[in-house]
DNA sequence: GTTCGTGATATGAACGCTCAAACAGTTTTG
DNA sequence: CAAAACTGTTTGAGCGTTCATATCACGAAC
C-alpha cells in the first residue's frame, strides 16, 4: 500500500452556518427544500453560500440519504482491434441525458478474475451506485438476470428473452430491415442477398428476421451468406465469394454499416459499380460512411433517443420505484443514398 | 422534485462484527490492514465477512477517509455529426488501467450554461473525485491553468504552453510525421504535399512541424494544403483540388487517417491510384481502414500506453503527491501497408 | 388570558466507516 | 524482577450531512 495524502478538507455546512449567523438545518434547507426559509434569510443564505463556494460533500450527503446520483456503466468487453466506432456518440448522449437529471455515469468493469455478476455485486453491496444501464445485451444475459433477481433498478440498451419483462429500450431492427428491402422491391430487385456476421450479436439475429419477413412480404427470393466474425479480411473475403458465385444477386442487404465497407472493397476488387451493377443498403449509419462513394443507404440508430429513453426510465426505477413492465421499441431512421440505386 | 425511495440498508461492519464476535475495527483492519490482525482470528474474520458478502460502504469510507478512488473525465464536447472513432478505444484503455488500481472513471461533463472550469469546481468543492483526466488540450487550455491553480490532481493527454511544467502525457507526432516522410523520401518522393485539417486540434500543428521538419531533412519540395473543417465532403473537394493541380505532388501526408479516407475517395474520382500514381500516409491508425484498398500506411497512436501512462502518473500525484515535473512522449508506431507504394 | 396553531429556525442523533488512543497479554530487556 | 516493548484487539470520537424532533415567536381562536 502507498502513503496517501490526506485531502485539505473543503468548506463545511458548519462554517457557511457559522458565516450567516444561522444554524447548519437553515443552510441544509436552503439548498433542498427553499420554501421554507423567510425569504430575507433565503438570500441573505444563498449569497453566503456562493460568496464561500460551499458545495454540500457528495459522500456525506449520500451516506445519510442512501442516494449516490450515480449511474454505472459497465464497458462492454471490446475486441482492440475492432471496436465499435459508436460507443463515442452513445456514451456523449447518455452522459448528456443523465446530466440533464443531475446524474452521473460511472464506466466499470470486472476486474482480473472477476465475473461480470460478481462485479455488479460489488458496486451494489457497496452502495457506490444508484442503477445500472447495460448496452450489448445478450439473448440471454446473465447480468439481466442478476439484477432482476436481485431487484436492483436497471435499464438496459436491448432484449433478453420476453419471459420476464424488463425495463429495456431497442431498435427496431426488424421493421428497419423490413423498409430496407421494400426499397429494393420498389426498385425492382428481385434476387436479393442478406450478408450477416456471425459474431453473436443477438440484434444481428432481429436483422437476419426482419430480411426473411421483408423478402417474404415482397415476393423476392432471398438468400442468406454468413462472415464467421466480424474482421474486415474476412468480410471482404466472404463477400467477394458471394458476388463471383454462379447467380450473383443484385442487391445486397448488409447486416451492419460495417459489413458494407467490405461490399464496397468487395465490389471494387470484382469490378461491380455499386448504386449501378449491385445495390447495397446497410443498417447503423456510422459516420465514416460518409467517404464512400457512392453514398450509403443506411437505417440511422437514434443514439440520443435511445439514451434519453434508457435514462428516463431508470431513473423512474430508482426515484419513482416504478418498473416499466414493458420495452420500448424505437424506429431507426431510413437514410436513402444513391447506393440503392436510381 | 419527486420522490425518493429510500435504498434499503444493507450488510454493515457492525453486523459482521456481531456475527464473528469481534469489534467493528477487527473488522476494518482485516480489509485495510490484515497484517494486524492474528492469523486465525483474519481467517474467521474472513470467512464471516465472504458468508454475509459484506462490502464497506463506499460513501461512509470516502466520508471518513477523505478518498473517493473515483477519477473523473470530462467528455470531449464532441460534434455529433463526426465523433471521434478512437474514443470508444481510449476510454476501455483508460477504464482498465484505472481498475487495475481499484479506481473507476467518472464520466463528467458541464450542464447547460455552465462553463467547463465551473463544472469542475463543483466536482473538487463536493469531493466527488480524487482527480482528473483531461483530453483533447488545446495549447491554452483553461481547465489546465483552473486546476493546475487550485493544486488539484491532474494529468492530461496532450501538453499546453511549456511556461508552466504539468503532467501531460502525448504522442511524439513531430518525429511519427518525420518519419512518415523520411518513408516517402526513401521511396524517391520529391513532391510531397501535407493535408490538414484546420478544426483547430492543437496535435495537428504538431504534425504539421513534423511534416516540415521532415521535408527540410530530406531536402524535398514540400506544400501545405489546409482544409477548413472535418466534413467529408469538404475534405474530399479539397483533395481533388489539390490532386488536379498543374504540379501534382506525388505522395500526401495526410494529417490522420479520417483526412486520409478523403484521400482515397478524391483519387478514385481523378482516376488516380493509390500506391501507384500517388503515395499515401497517414496518422492514427482508425480500425476503419482496414478495407481500404490498398491498405494504409500510417502511424498508431499507442492508445493503451497512453491510458496507463496518464493514470499511474495521477495516482502518483493523487497517493503520493508527487507531481512529475515533466511530460511523457510516447512514440507511435509505425504501421507500413502498400498505400506508400513498393 | 390561556390555548392552539403555524411559520421559521435550532438541536441532537444517526448514517457506516476509519483514525487515534487505550487496553490487556505476552515477551523482551537492563 | 520491574520496566519497557511489542502484539492483537477494543473503545470513543468524528468525518459532513440530513432526518426527526424540539424550540421559539407570534398572531388567531375560544
Amino acid at each position: 500500500m502507498t502513503t496517501r495524502r490526506p485531502r485539505e478538507r473543503g468548506v463545511t455546512i458548519e462554517d457557511v452556518a457559522r458565516a450567516a449567523g444561522v444554524s447548519r438545518q437553515t443552510i441544509s434547507n436552503a439548498l433542498n427544500a427553499p420554501h421554507r426559509l423567510k425569504a430575507e434569510t433565503l438570500e441573505r443564505v444563498t449569497a453566503v453560500i456562493e460568496e464561500l463556494g460551499y458545495r454540500p460533500d457528495q459522500s456525506a450527503r449520500s451516506l445519510k440519504s442512501g442516494t449516490r446520483r450515480i449511474i454505472a456503466y459497465p464497458t462492454p468487453v471490446d475486441d482492440p482491434a475492432n471496436p465499435n466506432p459508436l460507443m463515442g456518440g452513445f456514451l456523449e448522449a447518455v452522459v448528456a441525458a443523465a446530466g440533464e437529471a443531475g446524474y452521473r455515469i460511472l464506466l466499470v468493469r470486472p476486474r482480473p478474475g472477476q465475473s461480470q455478476e460478481q462485479a455488479l455485486d460489488e458496486l451494489i453491496a457497496a452502495r457506490t451506485v444508484d442503477g445500472f444501464l447495460l448496452s450489448d445485451i445478450l439473448r440471454d444475459d446473465p447480468r439481466v438476470a442478476h439484477l432482476s433477481g436481485a431487484g436492483f433498478p436497471f435499464a438496459a440498451f436491448g432484449r433478453t428473452t420476453p419471459e420476464h419483462p424488463q425495463s429495456w429500450v431497442d431498435v427496431d431492427s426488424v421493421q428497419g430491415v423490413i423498409d430496407l428491402v421494400g426499397l429494393l422491391a420498389a426498385r425492382g430487385h428481385r434476387r436479393v442477398a442478406f450478408l450477416a456476421s456471425a459474431a453473436g450479436q443477438p440484434w444481428m439475429d432481429d436483422r437476419r428476421d426482419g430480411f426473411l419477413a421483408g423478402v417474404r412480404r415482397h415476393g423476392l427470393a432471398g438468400h442468406e451468406y454468413s462472415v464467421p466474425g466480424d474482421d474486415p479480411g474476412e468480410i471482404v473475403a466472404a463477400t467477394r465469394e458471394l458476388l463471383s458465385g454462379r447467380v450473383r444477386p443484385t442487391a445486397i442487404v448488409a447486416g451492419g454499416d460495417w459489413l458494407a465497407l467490405g461490399v464496397y472493397a468487395a465490389a471494387r476488387a470484382e469490378g461491380l459499380e455499386i448504386g449501378a451493377d449491385l445495390a447495397l443498403v446497410a443498417f447503423d449509419d456510422l459516420p465514416i460512411t460518409a467517404f464512400l462513394q457512392p453514398a450509403l443507404t443506411t437505417v440511422r440508430l437514434p443514439l440520443r433517443r435511445i439514451a434519453e429513453a434508457l435514462v428516463s426510465r431508470l431513473l423512474q426505477i430508482i426515484e419513482d420505484g416504478v418498473t416499466p413492465q414493458a420495452g420500448l421499441l424505437l424506429p431507426g431512421e431510413l437514410v436513402i443514398r444513391p447506393s440503392v440505386g436510381p
